[in-house]
DNA sequence: GTGAATGCAAAACCTTTGCAACTGG
DNA sequence: CCAGTTGCAAAGGTTTTGCATTCAC
């Protein structure tokens, strides 16, 4: 809860990328408030959905493209999982995602300590994703199943 | 979305012991064969034109069924890309996976100490996927541009 | 023999694209 | 003003499903 409320200075390339100034369009502002309100990792149907409730006309298609662009600025990330859809992730600090097979939520699991695979001489890397999947502690109690 | 039901008839499969119950059909060795001869990550139209070629029946939604039966007792894995087709593994070692963002090639990457993440109290993982994502020696190359 | 797996085709689904109208800087 | 963005609708591609037939055990 103490990452940027608001992104109120989006213009200037915030985390760096190649010195790419995104237009700040109220579709955008949206999609990332979105993603901040809750941190549940939402899927571009559902963050269409829920910005659609203040923004009506928004198209799925913007939604899309508002989620491509905050990647680029590198302010959103996103999750691609096995037989579900991506889900994204305004979460900037390094951190894993947890993928419970049985109720399908996405967490948050805190790294402290970063792995750093070698990489092929001459490679760049530009991003690391690192997800876990298996039974959340809900879905893997007993009481449950 | 989550706890596909045709699966949970191959049993529990922990990770893939001998008491696996995975009916051994001509498919499904074919399937795995295809992963076994070439390590390239193919997709699943790929796996499906080479198991083709020699098993000219064998229809796609089969190889689909195929992979997930051979994901489900632990002999190969999957790995989900970003605005790609999900590529597969027979790799079982602890690997990465190395994902070209310009000619879309995947490549293991081996990992020396396999990171290990705390997990919520209770939470069971099953398994553990790292992506990295960003150019290959020969896409990063000046020449190359 | 019997339940599971296959093959085929259609459906469902997620994501991308084309284009005219609009808008942020 | 102008390139970049939106909305809409339709296309593109991947993955899943239904059902009769076939097959492994």
């Amino acid at each position: 809860m103490s990452a940027p409320s608001h992104l109120s200075d989006l213009g200037p390339a915030p985390c760096a990328e190649q010195g790419s100034a995104l237009r700040l369009t109220r579709q955008r502002r949206e999609v990332y408030d979105v993603l901040l309100e809750r941190r549940d990792h939402p899927t571009v149907q559902e963050v269409f959905a829920r910005a659609k409730e203040r923004m009506p006309k928004i198209s799925l298609a913007t939604v899309y493209n508002c989620l491509e662009a905050l990647m680029q600025v590198g302010l959103v990330r996103q999750v691609n999982l096995h037989r579900s859809p991506s889900r994204f992730c305004p979460n900037l600090s390094d951190h894993a995602h947890f993928h419970c097979a049985a109720c399908g939520q996405v967490s948050d699991i805190p790294l402290e300590a970063t792995p750093c695979p070698t990489l092929p001489d001459g490679a760049v890397l530009h991003q690391q994703e690192i997800t876990l999947r298996g039974l959340c502690p809900h879905c893997a109690s007993p009481k449950h199943s």
